[in-house]
DNA sequence: TCAATATAATACAATAGTGTATTTTTAACT
DNA sequence: AGTTAAAAATACACTATTGTATTATATTGA
């Protein structure tokens, strides 16, 4: 019984298998994962694995649709119509990215390399990536933006995030921090439309 | 003399090992850079690559170190002091960033992944990140930002290129394209003070 | 309790990759 | 041309990983 895993069933389900794959691609990058090194992670050996996974394309192809299912980046952001609604919204967008809930960025990160090098999953990656741009684009729209600013403010604002998940910066610093840097962040990313809703806002309630 | 590489050179040099490793990388990620399929696309055994290295991970340091010497995403920054001359700058920056002259965003990636799961690269990039965000934040302290506003453009301006590569956008659309369109990012990103500058310098040559 | 089923362990054959030691070939220099 | 030194080829032993087939062991439910 010594040198098993903490898990009080003794057997092995396609999540756990599936949830280990996912903490392997985030630690250790695609070469982490490894039938066997997934296995050797559950402390049991291949011999299950088969039952559940066709072959070790097969996880991997569930992995990346595990991340389609459950890795969004935005909260919903739908029903918003005025500018008042929208910077209301990009406050709640921000606290979801600052405090990722519900969302890993690094899971986002480590799908993101694959996608670089597999054709398949990049097709996944970019379907999602013009989902998300396309509703951020209508978050702009409402908040007063005309086609073409809203079209490219949406971008700036997701290549920025994007960007700033690839670059580790979020681990460096405390929530506390991140949480005040955030309105100056959107005050950038936002321009006018959006301090002017903001300042809109707070003289209602000041 | 059948399925020989190119290269009119029958030996090979440590630096076409390197460059070759290089393109691995770029192609295949971190599991593309096995000795073996370098000397596979060589057109030789690995025999003689053991003459030029260690092992393994020392070419890997190498091409780290290689990355540092030749793939700067910026142009020297130095000497700027004035709002317009910073603007300037920015044109020539965006100019190197689009047409991708002496700098390489795929190598710039692949390294970035890389340093994601290894500590010693990661340290690596994390100094040049650093570096190339501090001298972008001289721009916009010539430009005539404050301090703390030119800190937050720096990085701002600097994730969004990180993310801009990373999403691939760039390889979607012309290079001509790309360059109509910095402008309109460059106004995004640099703030009031440089669309003054940019009327100014405008101004003064109408 | 016993049979059925699902999962785990084991054993097997195969491929890909590492690094070292030895031999052969090639280029360069007198 | 003959020597030397560098690089390439070859051979070896080893590890990691894949997938299949077979056997063993739990869990579930009649």
């Amino acid at each position: 019984m010594l040198g098993r895993r903490m898990a009080n069933t003794t057997k092995i389900t396609p999540e756990e298998w599936l949830e280990t794959a996912k903490q392997a691609l985030i630690q250790d990058g695609v070469a982490g994962v490894k039938v066997d090194r997934l296995a050797k992670t559950l402390g049991v050996t291949r011999g299950g694995f088969y039952h559940h996974f066709k072959n070790q394309q097969d996880i991997i192809d569930r992995l990346v649709q595990h991340w389609v299912d459950t890795n969004d980046m935005l909260p919903p952001l739908e029903g918003v119509s005025t500018a008042t609604e929208a910077a209301d919204k990009l406050h709640e967008l921000v606290q979801r990215v600052v405090l990722e809930e519900d969302f890993s960025s690094s899971f986002d990160l480590a799908i993101r390399e694959w996608a670089r090098i597999d054709e398949q999953i990049k097709k996944t990656v970019d379907r999602v990536d013009a989902g998300r741009i396309r509703r951020l684009k209508k978050l702009f729209l409402a908040l007063g933006c005309d086609e073409e600013e809203a079209a490219f403010r949406a971008r700036v604002f997701y290549f920025h995030q994007i960007g700033y998940y690839a670059m580790g910066y979020h681990t460096r610093q405390t929530r506390s921090k991140r949480l005040t840097a955030a309105p100056i962040y959107l005050h950038i990313l936002c321009g006018q439309r959006y301090s002017e809703a903001v300042e809109k806002s707070n003289r209602k309630w000041a």
